[in-house]
Order: C-alpha cells, then structure tokens, then sequence
RNA sequence: GCACCCGUAGCUCAACUGGAUAGAGCAUUGGUCUUCGGAACCAACGGUUGGGGGUUCGAAUCCCUCCGGGUGUACCA
C-alpha cells in the first residue's frame, strides 16, 4: 500500500500485480489479496517443519549476530551512594541491565558504566551529620546503616519549606561549606570521604549480586572531577560557554533555560562532570552509541548537554537519553525518599518479594516431589521474587510512569515472571519425563511435523523470536520482548491443551512434540534471560 | 509564563511507528475438571481511543485548536 502511493495506484492493483509477478517456491502458497490491499501469504508445513529443525540445531535459536556491531556504553543505575538505594533506583538499573544484555545478545559490543553520585551535596550532608551528630559505636559496627542514619538526621534539620529560596538555611548552608571543602581538596574531608566510601560501594555491591547486574566500568562523578577545570575552560575558550552573573553558562534558544558549568561559588555542576564523562568515554572506548538510561525528568538536563557536545566538537558517537517514568506510589503520587520516611529500601523490597514468593510456592508448589530440599526451594522462591520484581517494571512501556504494585508485582496470573518461569517448568518438566534433553534431542533432531492448528500457531511464533529481539532493540523497548513471551506462552499453553505430547498419538508425533517442547523452554530461558531473569527446573 | 511527556474497556496496560473488525491481564459472569504440572484452559461482558477540526484510499498514531493530568524550568545531582 505503500508502493501504491508511490505508483499512484490503487492498492489491491498494485497488489494484483504483486502476486501475479510474484515467483514462489516451497515455503509459501500463493498470497491471497485481503481487505484494502494486503497480502497472506500461508507458510507452508515443510517449510516450517525444516526452520524448527534448524532452529533445534542452532544454541542461537536462528537469531544470527548483527553484520556491522555498534559499541555502545550504556550508563545505566547510577546511585547516589550516600545513601541505601531504594525503589527509585530500580527502572534504570533493571532497564538498563536488559538493554545491556539484549544489544549483548544481537551482537553489539556494549560497555556498561555505573555513574555513581559520589561527590556531590549529598556527601557534604554526610561530612555535617558525621562531625556533628555521628554515634561512633555505631559507626564501628556498621558504617553503612550509621551513615543512612546520619543523612536522615541531617535532611529533617534542614527547613521545611523548600520553595522558599530566598531565605537561606543554616543547615544546608554548613553542607554546601563541607561539600566546597572537599571539591577543594580539604584534607580532613578527603580523608572521611575515602573512608566512606568502601561502606557505601559494599553496600550498593550487594544488591547488585542478587539483582545479578554487573558493570564493566564503575566511574562516578569524583573519576572526573580532576578534568572538570580543563572541561570550563575549554567551552570558555571556545566561546561555548560565557559568563553571566558571575557564573559561567552555556545560553541556547529564547526559550530556554541556560545550562550551568561553573556556579558563582566556583563549584562545578552536574552538566560539567556529565560533558567531561562524554569526552573521556569518547576518547577512551570510542564508541558509535553513548545511552543514557535515567528518568524523564532529566530531560531537559540530556538535551542541553547534548547540545553542548554538538557544539564542542564531541561528535563521533550517537548521544541517546532513554528516558523511562516515574515510580509511583499506589497513590499515584511519587514516591519520595528526600524525607526519608519512605522506609523501604531495595533490599527491603526484595526480601519482601522472594518472601511472598516462598509461600506461594509452599501453598501451590510441586507437592508430589517432596524430595525438594531447603535450599532449592529457598533459590526457587529467589528467582520468582526477584523475577516478579524485574518483569512487572519491564513489561510495561518505559516512556509512561510505573505504578508500583505488590498486588500486581507478585500476581502470579497473566503476564507475570512467574507464569514465563511455570510455562517454561512445565515443558522442562516433560522433557524430564520423556528422558530427552536438549543435547539428545539437537543431535539427531526428529522430523518435525505442524499437523494440528495449535503446532502450527506455536511454529510461526517460535520463528519470530528474531523479530521481537529486533524490534526491542531498535528502540530500547524490553517490553516487547515481555510481550513476545507471553504470546509464546499462550500458543504454548494452546498447543498444551490440544496436542498430548507423552501420551501422543503415535511415536513420530511424540518425537516431534518434544522438539516443540524443548524450543519452547530454550527460547522462553534465552528471553527471560535477556531480562535478568532466571528460570527454574520445578517449582 | 515557557518547554517536554501523557490522556485508549470499571482498573493496570498493548497496538510491530499510517494499515484489516483497536487487543491483553486483572475484575465481573458462565463453562471445562479422574493434572503428559490446576500457579491451568475455554467463552461472554465491556470502546464515539479526552472534545472538535484537518491531511488521504485509510488516523489511537501525523498537523491545528481547546479540555484535563504529570514533569522540568540559573547556582541540588
């Protein structure tokens, strides 16, 4: 219908002409023109038999590595470690970590980088609350909690009211001081500063083993805080950057807003360390891609430095802000941690989720294997938690804000981790029965044969497991990876119902069953996988 | 004020970026049921895609304009 425009043509004429020009082969019958000017084409069974054949074959299940790879550094996650991370930190750490591992798996070289919030007001807030309201016992027994503690002290003295910018606070105002201190190199500040910090990266360290995120690189703001005096005054010298009420700044559009790289006081602000960081990544990994996976609400922020790297020659690489919404509240308000009454933090959360997810799996679990031990059931009730966790946030569009639910995070119906990972258990389950195993099985495949409508439905949606890894990448979507799965499993569950596998009819469709059951399983464990999500054997 | 994002079933969200009769899950109602794993399956109900104009073979999608929400907006990061 597109040529049709082109040609100035009818559609369903162009489409006549199509099919009648139009040689085949084996693999299709002859299109039928439907509707306005569309063309069914009809696989046919041999076809779709021989790609499942290969598919079996193939540990890539026929998705083939990109011909011309892209490097991208993915910035991803990004704490502010003064304090525990908390549910905020979620969205771009989870996204982030996906994103990583889907362009991984089509090829691309992808470098991961944790921007770390280390040298910020935050810490001047930790530098004030540890010389003036620290418990040294309970620094000594446990820094990271004594620290958390020290930053909530120190936020509720500040005033309450934060609009009112005009009146300066006390508090805040001996922050800033500490903070000056330390960018100026004080070495009293210096020396608190490094001796927090292995408290603080400890803790962030351990939630990322059990969210199983890792980053190639961990290079927060203090990493180039050395260069940002060089960065100044190359945009001054340039001409890029300009003084203005004794400020340096950066002005675009009438109605924009100028970007900041030097406030009156000489501090150096976020702009400034975000364009130093692309300058070094630049000249140090050189990538085609540089993404940015942090909320909407910076905006404004990416686009500004975008802009500043354009004008200053920093060009070479595709400059991506993937932006995501906010988390919400179940009131539907954001969930603010500032005040620190927000109470849970992300291991909190955690715990909460493979807790709720162990007595699921105790009141609906595999009863007749009693056999399974403590242990596995404990990495059981892990894997579906955390994959509840991760699966609700990714299977929902990114741009829009994410109302954080425990109701619908660990419902295990619908479009949840845990019916991937029981649909997945289920196949596994009688592969086991059947005595086969992927190895026996991609050795010698069996003839693979799309009889009833149910295999057939399940065949086409097995071979389009390319598309959808295409299609998410293309525009940092890893909810429709979520929602390739879960038409996978409804053609799975579909083919369940109608077509016995064990009890099969006769031996050559047994066979061939399995090989559908086996491709099943592998590409539901590739995808889940490709979301950081693990799968179990039982559960 | 200005800028960006959003508005789709009662609720939470999709819609392959301009294609066919706008689809799922919850919820509700009815059914399947001696489980190759019932954490299952099938079906029904539910819509003027916020309103109104426009562009064309064709619009939830693109343009204009109202209405309603969110976010950001010079010295936090």
């Amino acid at each position: 219908m597109a040529l049709a425009k082109a040609a100035g043509k009818p559609p369903r004429a162009v489409a006549e002409l199509l099919v009648a020009g139009l040689e085949h082969g084996a693999a299709f019958s002859t299109p039928e023109i439907a509707g306005p000017g569309f063309l069914n084409f009809r696989f046919s069974e041999e076809w779709l038999a021989d790609r499942l054949s290969e598919m079996s074959r193939d540990e890539r299940l026929l998705v083939a590595p990109v011909g011309s790879p892209r490097r991208l550094v993915i910035d991803f996650s990004s704490p502010n470690v003064a304090k525990p991370m908390h549910v905020g930190h979620l969205r771009s750490t989870i996204l982030g970590d996906a994103l990583s591992r889907l362009f991984r798996f089509l090829g691309h070289e992808v470098i991961t980088d944790n921007h770390l919030g280390d040298w910020g007001t935050q810490f001047g807030m930790l530098l004030y609350g540890y010389k003036n309201m620290r418990d040294d016992e309970a620094f000594r027994l446990d820094p990271v909690r004594e620290l958390a503690r020290l930053y909530v002290a120190v936020r509720q003295q500040f005033r309450a009211d934060e609009d009112d910018d005009q009146a300066s606070d006390p508090v805040q105002d001996a922050c800033r001081a500490e903070v000056a201190k330390l960018h100026a190199g004080d070495p009293e500040n210096m020396e608190l500063w490094r001796s927090f910090m292995p408290a603080c990266l400890e803790e962030i360290d351990r939630v990322y083993r059990r969210l199983d995120v890792r980053f190639d690189h961990v290079l927060g703001e203090s990493f180039y805080q050395p260069m940002l005096a060089t960065v100044a005054a190359g945009l001054s010298s340039s001409g890029i950057a300009e003084e203005s009420h004794g400020a340096q700044v950066v002005f675009f559009g009438e109605n924009e807003p100028p970007a900041l790289v030097r406030k009156r006081d000489g501090a150096f602000t976020y702009a400034t360390s975000d364009l130093a960081a692309i300058a070094w990544r630049l000249e140090k990994f050189n990538p085609t891609d540089i993404l940015y996976v942090v909320d909407s609400r910076q905006a404004l922020h990416f686009k500004q430095i975008f802009e500043v790297a354009r004008r200053w020659g920093k060009t070479s690489a595709r400059l991506t802000h993937v932006a995501f919404g906010s988390v919400l509240g179940e009131d539907r308000k954001p969930i603010k941690t500032r005040d620190g009454k927000a109470g849970a933090t992300l291991e909190q959360l955690l715990d909460e989720a493979v807790r709720l997810a162990g007595e699921t799996f105790d009141s609906h679990g595999d009863e007749d294997d009693a056999s399974i031990p403590g242990a596995d059931r404990a990495a059981i009730a892990e894997a579906v938690g955390i994959g509840a966790v991760k699966y609700a946030d990714l299977s929902q569009n990114r741009v829009s804000d994410y109302v954080f639910s425990w109701d619908k995070m660990l419902a295990m119906d619908g479009n949840t981790a845990a019916y991937m990972q029981y649909a997945y258990a289920r196949c596994r389950s009688i592969l086991r029965k059947a005595g086969v195993s992927t190895e026996s099985l991609s050795r010698s495949v069996p003839k693979v044969l799309i009889g009833q409508p149910a295999e057939r439905a399940l065949a086409i949606h097995l071979l389009r497991l390319g598309e959808a890894l295409h299609a998410a990448a293309a525009d940092f979507r890893p909810h429709v990876l979520t929602a390739y799965l879960w038409d996978l499993s409804k053609a799975y569950s579909a083919f369940f119902q109608s077509c016995p596998v064990l009890k099969a009819p006769d031996p050559l469709s047994r066979d061939s069953r399995l090989v559908l059951c086996d491709l099943v399983s592998r590409t539901i464990r590739t995808v889940l996988g490709l979301l950081g999500i693990r799968v179990v054997e039982r559960m």
